[in-house]
RNA sequence: GCGGGAAUAGCUCAGUUGGUAGAGCACAACCUUGCCAAGGUUGGGGUCGCGGGUUCGAGUCCCGUUUCCCGCUCCA
């Protein structure tokens, strides 16, 4: 199948069936800026909650925190963002490449007719400096004019930071250990795109793993090591799955070691979550800028230092677009093609659809009982339209990994059809054993 | 933001030199159907992205605008 279109047939299945729609669609939509329906907030959620599970339920080492979106402004100058988020950049007419005006092969100052354009070698074709803010801005205070502005965060990590000597202490923990986080960020992109892939609004979750200089490039393999490991035991591809482990020049102004791990999207290798040595860079900064101490006291060598910090940043909407597009398949069956989301059974939003077999000899009452009895306990679709094919390529389509079928034997033995997605395997289990039947799967 | 392409039903699209909007699928109801969709009958759904202009008349022509897609730049 051709690659474009592969990306059309999601976004399509994806608003078709409930996973993303366009925000305030009605009104024309707004940039880059997406919703997600019910099944996609299922999906999220799923997500989120595995990674926080895996982060700070079954850890001793980690806790957990929720930080306000608005921070103080001067968070933003210590960090970098109100310096490095306002690039001043320049594009040439002529060759139409943009740069930024600080850009070392740049010769003359750009707006005059004696600047030359790095790219094209053309001459006074290059606009003036304009300044690009990344950051979105909003005012504090109820009179406008005189209100302080102060920015919607542009990444989570900050809140990490400022409070993690609270946390050290609310927690009585000891480094190294970790502080998990999820939350939403917004950047205002010059270019968004892809889907949900590059947006103005998005969610990260994030982990800062505080530890002892000297130890960080240990405690960062091991990070590196896990989190490639979390991915492959969703259920992701292998092949699709790489890593891209940063020369010194691609190197953040804040990091010392940095590897993407990147999937293989119909668009190409993109990153999805980074993995990042970022040292004492922003502790010290946040020291210097706030004049307060944030040295660790080691309690049991009296030793002071700023801990160094190992992220693991991973875009949730970026995560959640890797499964979709992971799990989108086409095949034969029978003859016919039938389009299966292979969602892994603990992300998928409806886990079982429940159907009787046809609408007669009681089978749809039998059907709704048991609907009933499972519903609070896993989440279900009950479905009687159509022929029970159609029914089964619904719940293909929504990922859904199971299908429970009341048929004329149910009504002897109370025994129930159990349709598996993925090898189209029956099995006839007890109708009061469903539910452990499902547990069993759900949970390996 | 710059350059190129596009926007018609929930989805995928057709709509001739301007004459008042269609198909397939999907959806709802009923019938049929004993395990891998697309049998039957009936029905609902569109001020053609939005705003303005030309015209007796605009889905169609012109201008503006918004959004999406493909490149440039940045990142989770």
């Amino acid at each position: 199948m051709a690659k474009t279109s592969l990306m059309d047939k999601i976004v399509s299945l994806a608003k078709r069936r409930g996973y993303v729609f366009q925000s305030s669609e009605i009104y024309g939509g707004l940039g880059s800026v997406w919703d997600y329906g019910p099944l996609g907030t299922e999906l999220k959620k799923n997500l989120k909650d595995r990674w926080w599970r895996s982060m700070v339920y079954e850890r001793e080492d980690i806790e957990g925190l929720d930080a306000a979106i608005l921070m103080h402004p001067r968070v933003w100058e210590a960090s970098g963002h109100v310096s490095g988020f306002t690039d001043p950049l320049v594009d040439c007419k002529q060759c139409k490449n943009r740069f930024r005006a600080d850009d070392a092969r740049l010769k003359g100052t750009p707006g005059t007719p004696d600047a030359q354009c790095p790219v094209c070698g053309t001459k006074g074709t290059l606009t003036a400096p304009r300044l690009f803010n990344l950051m979105f801005k909003t005012f504090m205070g109820p009179v406008e004019e005189d209100a302080a502005v102060v920015y919607l965060r542009p990444e989570t990590a900050q809140g990490i930071y400022v409070n993690y000597l609270n946390v050290l202490q609310a927690s009585r923990q000891k480094i190294p250990f970790g502080i998990a986080q999820i939350g939403k960020a917004f950047r205002n992109e010059i270019t968004p795109g892809n889907f949900t892939f590059r947006t103005r609004e998005f969610e990260q979750m994030e982990m800062q793993f505080f530890v002892k200089p000297g130890e960080d490039e240990a405690w960062f393999e091991e990070w590196r090591a896990r989190r490639l490991q979390w991915h492959r035991d969703l259920g992701i591809r292998a092949d699709k799955l790489r890593f891209h482990q940063h020369t010194a020049d691609e190197l953040a102004h804040y990091a010392k070691a940095a590897f993407d791990i990147e999937y293989e999207f119909p668009f190409g290798w993109q990153e999805f979550e980074g993995v990042h040595n970022r040292t004492d860079f922003d502790l010290g900064r946040h020291q210097e800028h706030s004049g307060k101490k944030l040295e660790y006291l080691d309690p049991t060598t009296n030793e002071r230092y700023v801990p160094y910090i190992i992220e693991t940043s991973l875009g949730a909407d970026r995560l959640a677009l890797v499964v979709l597009v992971d799990a989108y398949a086409e095949e034969e069956v029978e003859g016919e093609t039938r389009v299966v989301m292979r969602l892994h059974p603990a992300l998928a939003p409806i886990k079982v659809g429940v159907f009787p077999l046809v609408k007669k000899d009681g089978m749809p009452d039998v059907a709704t009982r048991i609907a009933a009895d499972l519903r609070g306990h896993v989440t279900i679709f009950y479905d009687d339209g159509g022929s029970i094919g159609r029914r089964y390529r619904r719940q293909d389509e929504a990922g859904t990994p199971f299908g429970i079928t009341v048929d004329g034997q149910t009504l002897e033995d109370q025994t129930v059809t159990v349709r598996d997605r993925d090898t189209l395997r029956q099995e006839r289990v007890a109708a009061d054993q469903v539910l452990a039947y499902l547990r069993d799967r759900l949970s390996a």
